[in-house]
Formats: structure tokens, sequence, C-alpha cells
DNA sequence: GCATGATGTGTGTATATACACGCAATTGCC
DNA sequence: GGCAATTGCGTGTATATACACACATCATGC
């Protein structure tokens, strides 16, 4: 019986996901949640629905996940002109947050990266965009 | 700024699993759940704390899903001579839904390898082993 | 035999994730 | 202008996942 390509992925995201999540917690963020912040910065304010298109999650997982960074103070909501909408941006706390993770983040990256190798990283990069 | 390998990861991770999920469907079981049923099968009758580090899951999270298909009538629980240990088995049931899901778990397994082609498929296989 | 430490479990709590519903606001068509 | 279809959201429900705790059982040293 050949391997299951999605048990795989399962199981290596599991191992990476915990690489992250324990270098970042000294800022008290699990990588779910410091990554979810990087893309709210990069296109604030922004919808839930957009968000949600561009990181390919489920809408309500966007929201649900953002009331956890609100929660925490790092993002605020509100509606804009359209009222059905729902944008969020970082609050000031929320910038400075992402500054603060980011050598945390890094670390891990290049954990990742000597872990396999930088051609193998690069590899794998293609691999799971291709997917 | 370069990508998020766990980021990547975790992306990638949904989009295969929906693939997978949608191909079990007519089981009534997701990958997650078809998968565990295999590795029941392979091992049983096997202690929760076994089958978590089998896995590569937090004990605490296979007893959980162990649950759920002891609910479906998939799987049974019991204790073995040591009253302290948990062990599970498949049911009849739980044996012959891994044979009618089989061909379904293949098909899911081949739209992934045709996606990526042969070789970056082994590829993949070969990298996320080595994470 | 018994106290102690080790081991195995389940439960509580929290987050991540998806899908189905129902509600509110906007847009389009006459 | 008004009604129907579309769009955007939150909530309910269910599973997957991890960690911390508390409890039960086993194994060991004396």
């Amino acid at each position: 019986m050949p391997r299951c390509y999605c048990a795989l992925l399962r199981k290596a995201t599991r191992r990476v996901t915990s690489v992250y999540d324990d270098a970042l917690q000294p800022i008290g963020l699990n990588l779910a949640q410091f990554s979810l912040l990087r893309h709210i910065a990069r296109d604030e304010p922004i919808s839930m629905t957009e968000l949600g298109r561009k990181i390919e999650l489920e809408r309500s997982t966007v929201s649900r996940n953002v009331k956890v960074l609100e929660g925490m103070g790092l993002a605020a909501t509100g509606s804009g002109k359209d009222q059905r909408e729902a944008i969020v941006e970082l609050t000031e706390n929320g910038h400075r947050i992402l500054v603060d993770g980011a050598p945390l983040w890094q670390a891990a990256q290049d954990k990742i990266e000597a872990r396999l190798g930088t051609d193998a990283s690069a590899q794998l990069e293609d691999l799971l965009l291709a997917l």
C-alpha cells in the first residue's frame, strides 16, 4: 500500500507547526495567529470574505480566528461603507507584535530550512504551491 | 519576505484534505477518520498511547478521534490485562468500510498524483518524510 | 507487603477548521 | 420605487488538535 499524501501532509504539518508555535511562544501567539496577523497587515483594512479568499480559509473560520486576535487587542473590527461588510485592521499592538515576532518566526523558518537543506526547501515550496 | 513553510504546508494540507474528504464522502468518513481506521487495522488491538506514538498524535487527540469511530460503530474499545490501558480494535463494519473506502481513497490519491506528476509526487513524499 | 514513582487515561479548556442556516444589506430589473 | 436575487456575516454544530490536570493502576525498592 503506497503512502497517503494527505496523511503525510497532515503529519508533517503537525510537526512543523509545533516548531513555529514553540518559536513564537515568547509573544504568546501560535503560527496560525501570527500568519493571519501578517495577512491582515498586508491588506488592511480588509473584509472577512476578502481575507478568506486570499488565504483560502472558510469565511466563518476567518471571522472566528480574527475574533481571537481582537480579544488579544491586536486587531479591531468595524464595518465599511457597505454595511454588510465586517472589516478588520491591526491595532498598534498588532503592528508591534509583528515586529517583535519577526525574528522568532525567522528562527523557526531557519530551523526548517536547515532540516531540509536549501535546495530541498525550495523544492518543497514549489511542490506545496503546485498542490 | 520569503514564504513561510508552515503557512504553505497548512494551506496545502487544507486543499489536499478537501480532495480526500470529498472522495470519501460516499462512506461518510473524512480522511482523518479513514486514516485512523487504517492505522488501527494495521496493529489492532492497540492501546491509545501506542497508537498515538505511531501516528504522532497527542494521546488525548487519539482518544477523542477513536470515540468518534466508536460512535459510528466502526471501532470498539476495552481494556487489556493492564487495567490502565484502553485498547481499541475494529468492528466488522470497521473492516468492511476500509474495503469499501479503498477505491475512493485511491481515486483521491490518483488525483493528487496527477496534479503533481509521478516524479514530483515521489519528491514530495521524500520531503514530507524528511520534515 | 507497602510506599513511591512511573505510566496510561479521560476531561477541561482553547484554538483551527468546515458546512449549513438564517439574517441583513445591496444590487438589478421592471 | 419595489421586489427578487445576490452578497456578506455570524452562529450552531461537529471534528481535529494540543496542553494541563487529576485519577487510577502498575512496577520497584526495601
